[in-house]
DNA sequence: ACCGAAAATGCAGTCGGCTCATTTTTGGGC
DNA sequence: GCCCAAAAATGAGCCGACTGCATTTTCGGT
């Protein structure tokens, strides 16, 4: 009770999220039919549309499961952040970089970050939005931990550095995904150099 | 002699490029077909393509001649800056703000970023990519004649700022135009807020 | 076992962006 | 003026996302 019907709901959309982030890793977003994802998932084109309301839907679902592994990974370094404030946020923000391109190509995230912003009232784009804003969260609560162990000023306004912080890091990414030869150290470098010399003004 | 063709071309880009601006603010982008555009212009729906590559594309020339003007406005300021760090960077964001959409919609907004990102590669997306550019620099030089006003510390490294706070105001600036109903008042209250935390450091 | 509700199916069909083979126009050389 | 090669315009048609619908399948309560 309460669900054969949903259960198989649930195992169906859940099929039909890995069909498309297998072919959307292996042939990128335009490159991917509608039709190719609903075949491996083993259901009809139409029924797609039962579960996600566009094919760009589909794209966020993928990369929303990804960054919500960033944030589960950001959140050990947030229990116990390092001792300085240039290290752990440099740690912060590079290990979500690293989570989020490990497994998803430039042109998936280029694809979802478009889909996200054409369509932002779809509830995957709202909860992709939700994540964002996680992680902005998460930085301003690893500036408070900071405070507290006086590795930054008392009277600094953490949510406003935090917002700063993770704004500029994910403006960044966002340019860094749209050139497709750039290397991934080179944005990380210039986030470094960003990092230090905010350090310099709020430890 | 160097043209009639040439200039033709030119004349013709030209009226595509009024007859976009013309149908995307009265009808969204979605709303508008190319054909409508091609009628406006007195040409095919084809020979669109002749110009550009993409709908996406006519759209980001639309809003990068709106940016060339929110540059030349944010120009006069940044030659003659307010006083005090804190009223200079409010004013030079705000002024942005206001001519980026004092005559562009959301919805054309939206659109615009959201081609930019999924078609880097073309040439209208990277000038777009350019003016953007552009724009962080000039807070940049703003900072810079302030530093040398001496409305903020000589030690200040004005490149890693003028990137963290353009940058940040970018990425608001995106997430206003995802939210339909969210007044421009609000964001530039949340920017205020975040420049006054900003000064209090770096004046 | 049976029934009604809910969901899946798959296909015909729409729509609009984009392409390409073909036609038309253009402007420099005679 | 006339010709012709190159450039540009054209529009029929393709392709794939998405929709609507008539039909079939699948549950779950009785």
């Amino acid at each position: 009770m309460s669900g054969l019907r949903a259960r198989q709901k649930v195992e169906r959309r859940q099929r039909l999220l890995l069909a498309a982030a297998t072919h959307f890793r292996a042939s990128g977003y335009e490159g991917t039919r509608i039709e190719e994802i609903a075949a491996t998932a083993e259901l009809s084109a139409g029924t797609v549309y039962n579960y996600y309301r566009h094919k760009g839907e589909l794209l966020i679902a993928v990369v929303s499961m990804q960054l919500e592994e960033v944030l589960e990974e950001g959140e050990r370094l947030v229990a116990e952040p390092p001792a300085t404030a240039e290290a752990a946020i440099n740690a912060l923000v590079e290990v979500g970089l690293d989570r989020a391109l490990g497994y998803l190509s430039k042109d998936n995230w280029r694809h979802a970050l478009a889909s996200a912003t054409a369509q932002p009232e779809t509830d995957l784009a709202r909860r992709y939005a939700d994540l964002e804003a996680r992680l902005a969260d998460q930085v301003r609560r690893l500036l408070d931990g900071l405070q507290q162990q006086g590795a930054i000023r008392d009277d600094l306004d953490t949510i406003a550095f935090g917002a700063l912080i993770s704004n500029n890091a994910s403006r960044l990414f966002h340019a860094y995904v749209r050139e497709e030869g750039r290397a991934l150290e080179e944005l990380k470098a210039g986030l470094r150099a960003q990092h230090a010399a905010l350090c310099r003004r709020i430890a």
